[in-house]
DNA sequence: CTGTCATATCGACAGATGTCAATATGTTTT
DNA sequence: AAAACATATTGACATCTGTCGATATGACAG
């Protein structure tokens, strides 16, 4: 599945609360807590965030996961608009979207 | 699983941007955000909320699901502490945790 | 350009998940 | 108590998902 459009402007207040999702809304709601729904994926978010970014070579070691893991679920999170990756040298850095958890945010509450 | 206990106090603001979640705290919440993390559940969620309430009679028309399908979807919602559940006579209505929804929100934003 | 290192992709597999038909449970009505 | 109806549970099945070893891709150093 590709990265999921959810095109939702800057939004105050819960269209959750207020009126039933589109199919295409409830979708693509879905693909991104998907990516998150997961506990691994969580706290490489969480870790990410805290430290402001991230390089994939320290994630193997830090979860106790094998590299094809960690590899399999940063990509589910940058499919997902909740990370962005940066190529610097032969490493990986990652860092959160802020734009896209307060979009999540602004869905739920 | 049963009902996670994710046991934070209101919160303002961002114990995920802030530092990494322990090991139980990722799993807590992703057991509520894999609950949510369903476009038939994301649905209901949303059906419910907009109402008010709403009837398990009339989910499985409405979402063009079983009803088998349904009340397997409505019992994750239940257990993720998203949905309650009240019995009047023989219908079941559900009203969703506003706090619930904060709380995750409060976890991500 | 060859070797080395970091990351991504592939292939395979066990376990989880969404779905429905059939059945059980529970509530109300007659 | 029996019938009728709403909901939950069970069993079965196909599909999806997390995981890792093996391998491919891509980037730098020499």
């Amino acid at each position: 599945m590709e990265t999921s459009p959810l095109a939702l402007e800057p939004l105050c207040c819960s269209p959750i609360l207020s009126a039933p999702l589109s199919d295409d809304d409830a979708a693509a709601l879905a693909h991104v807590l998907k990516a998150l729904a997961d506990p691994i994926r969580i706290k490489l978010v969480s870790i990410i965030a805290a430290a402001g970014e991230g390089c994939a070579c320290d994630f193997p070691k830090m979860l106790g996961k094998s590299q094809p893991t960690i590899s399999h679920h940063l990509r589910q999170l940058v499919d997902a608009g909740i990370l962005e990756r940066e190529q610097r040298g032969k490493w990986a850095w990652y860092t959160v979207s802020d734009e896209r958890l307060a979009e999540v945010c602004s869905i739920l509450c």
